[in-house]
DNA sequence: ACCTGAACACCGTTCAAGT
DNA sequence: ACCTGAACACCGTTCAAGT
């Protein structure tokens, strides 16, 4: 057994002393709520500030208030979830469809593996979605970019006559409405098991897609 | 002016005198539940208690916890919902696809008029659904009958070979997407007015019809 | 410049006591 | 049988005081 080193003065900045000031809490606030988000838990700004070791009102130094977190928490989310889909197109083929394709999967895949995460980018009940820049220029790009895949198909004749708007509208509307119906807990109900979800969503991509090509 | 009665002898429940038994509370709990909603409001309890002109404890001796208070709101803000696709079925014509068109339209336009009642209904962060008798019955009727619409289309030979199932799910997604959209205020991002949505909702509607029909 | 800790106004829920 | 009112454990947020 080692003995205790008594003799040595205890350093200034040791684990076991955590200095007052924490130096780094913002970032430690949005890693504990996003992981609070993850456990299916309420996020809290109190729980948060527990988790981070730190006052109730500590937080408040760093967010006027906790739709503020929120909305950094969703920043970081759509960071994610944009990077993802970025990959997944960086890899499709050209085909204006087949990207199209690719971006609805890659979509789909990463609402059904951060189910929370996609929640509170999506949702609008946790900050008004406006008030942050970043999302909101995210978000513009995301879609200036199916726009055009969808443009693109239509210059090469490779869709049924209709409005591009429209088409547009509803291919969010069925990738939306299918990632919600899995955080919602629709599924059981229309019998879709889980282990079927991720087949299904590819499958229903298929459909849509097949609707609006021209045959 | 007419002179004050005063020699009559206060009735024992003239309407400034409540009764120390409220009579109806549940019901009128609901309903304050119901008001909140579509005020845009967070339901709390004690709000509800409160415009019901009742202590803070009321509640519990009618609902074991305001999760089901919520699932009782649930119920009702279903049943009317169930009742106005239910009319506009009664009202459709006969031919299956017609009548699917028909049952879309229908949720979508409650969807947008009610869109506090439809997030209530559809979220399941504010109750567990299964724990609802009513809801899940109500709610396997309304997929009994897409199912049977679609089952009817497939038998006149008036769909594009698919599987039903897959058809089923992506059109239940579709307007679930369209409906969710609009609560969670995405349309302004889509550059979708408000004037604009319910035209919308019936262009969308209309091209995946036209994606699975026969051409 | 950043954090603590007490305080305030909320909330859901419980429970003894009242009617 | 149903309601009151005080109580408890939470929450978001503020603010004087500490480092």
């Amino acid at each position: 057994m080692p003995t205790r080193q008594t003799s040595k003065p205890r350093s200034r900045r040791t684990a076991e002393a955590r200095p007052y000031h924490h130096g780094n809490l913002r970032r430690v606030l949005i890693d504990a709520a996003l992981q609070l988000a993850t456990e299916g838990a309420e996020v809290s700004v109190r729980e948060a500030a527990r988790r981070a070791a730190v006052s109730p009102g500590a937080p408040f130094r760093h967010f006027p208030n906790r739709e503020a977190l929120m909305a950094a928490v969703a920043e970081e989310a759509q960071r994610r979830f944009r990077a993802e889909i970025e990959a997944a197109l960086r890899e499709a083929p050209a085909s204006p469809l087949d990207r199209f394709r690719a971006y609805g999967l890659a979509y789909l895949r990463w609402a059904m593996r951060n189910p929370a995460h996609f929640e509170i980018i999506s949702t609008g009940r946790y900050f008004a979605h406006g008030s942050s820049e970043e999302l909101t220029r995210d978000n513009a790009e995301l879609i200036g970019l199916s726009e055009q895949m969808l443009a693109d198909a239509a210059a090469q004749g490779l869709l049924r006559p209709a409005d591009l708007k429209r088409i547009q509208i509803a291919g969010r509307a069925l990738v939306y409405g299918f990632a919600r119906m899995n955080l919602d807990g629709h599924f059981p109900r229309w019998s879709v098991e889980a282990s079927e979800i991720e087949r299904m969503a590819e499958g229903v991509i298929d459909l849509f897609i097949a609707g609006i090509a021209k045959p």
